[in-house]
DNA sequence: AAATTGAGCAACCGCATTCCT
DNA sequence: GAGGAATGCGGTTGCTCAATT
């Protein structure tokens, strides 16, 4: 196996770090910079490795640490941001001032995941337990789907008691959206949907309707070291151009385009959901979150339009 | 008092990506 | 463009310490 080029080093210490090691580096950064990191051990005079260095220095040394533990806000914010980035921890850690990744990984897999699990939310999906066990059964049972993870495309399947709705996200390909390089190909630009009533209510009549939400977070670089439910979440209707569909027969495609509100124009990225009403949803004016979309980071200023169908058709 | 268990945390490891020549 | 080095990231390990048996 291919092992670092620090590895090949012998005699480097490891395990914890003792005070006058820290010490060291401490100093040395502090006059110097940490420039590469391969040389800093050299001149720093340590016998550790360049990666040891930079993993004590971000996740210990580094002076703009919070210390102490976290607040109930912090850990709401991180519970919000996981629901939208998954174990992304470095990307949830830009978000939280003060915070490393390593920190936010070890509060969710001791404290945070267990909270979620003792309210009935899996941890994973932020999801009901009861919806997750569900949603498991139906994809197990159903290998039919035209849509594979082989293609260029994610997929996951959502239940109630009525029907299903699979949806497919095909992953940006277009060159006439640029986007953060190291977003650009888990965005979604173009989906649709399937509904399936096979489970329950097999030719129902019903009534789709996409109304997309946005929920917005500061961007990465927000030093501010509180941030209020109001700065990093909004779950909104903006102005958005939605389309409502009525089909009475599921194979008819809901055709539509989305448009960003000029509102959401900015740096920050912001995640979408779709919103699909049943018929007994419309009646009661209730906007159910039927089908929830993958995580998506977009940054609006670049994405304008997307694209949408119901009823199976491929765009 | 000793042994066991579990939570919390720091650090390591391996892989992926980016950078540089 | 290829290949090696450096860096970044997430999963995992293992240590410490307090609570429990």
């Amino acid at each position: 196996m291919k092992r670092h080029s620090c590895c090949y080093k012998q005699k480097l210490r490891k395990g914890l770090w003792s005070p006058e090691e820290d010490e060291k580096l401490l100093n040395y950064i502090t006059k110097h910079g940490h420039g590469c990191w391969s040389s800093v051990p050299k001149l720093a005079g340590l016998e550790r490795c360049g990666k040891s260095c930079r993993l004590r220095w971000i996740n210990y040394l580094r002076p703009d640490l919070k210390r102490g533990a976290f607040s109930s806000e912090e850990q709401n914010l991180i519970v919000e941001l996981h629901a939208v980035l998954g174990n992304r921890w470095s990307q949830i850690a830009a978000r939280l001032p003060g915070r490393t990744d390593n920190e936010i990984k070890n509060l969710w897999n001791s404290c945070i995941k267990k909270k979620l699990m003792k309210k009935g939310i899996d941890p994973i999906t932020h999801k009901p337990l009861s919806e997750v066990g569900k949603e498991t059964n139906r994809s197990d049972n159903n290998n039919s789907t035209s849509f594979s993870s082989e293609t260029n495309q994610d997929f996951f399947v959502k239940q109630t008691s009525d029907f299903s709705v699979y949806s497919a996200f095909q992953k940006q390909e277009s060159n006439s959206v640029s986007l953060n390089n190291s977003l650009s190909s888990m965005i979604p630009t173009q989906f649709n949907i399937d509904i399936d009533g096979s489970v329950s209510n097999a030719g129902f009549e019903t009534q789709v309707c996409v109304k997309p939400s946005i929920i917005l977070f500061p961007p990465p670089n927000n030093t501010s070291s509180t941030i209020s439910e109001q700065d990093h979440v909004k779950v909104s209707e903006p102005n958005w151009e939605s389309h409502c569909g009525t089909t009475s027969n599921l194979n008819n495609p809901v055709m539509g385009q989305m448009k960003w509100s000029d509102e959401y124009l900015n740096e920050s990225l912001f995640s979408t959901q779709v919103y699909v009403k049943s018929e007994t949803d419309f009646n009661s004016n209730i906007a159910f979150p039927w089908s929830q979309s993958q995580a998506c980071d977009v940054f609006p200023k670049d994405l304008q339009r997307m694209a949408f169908s119901f009823g199976g058709q491929t765009l």
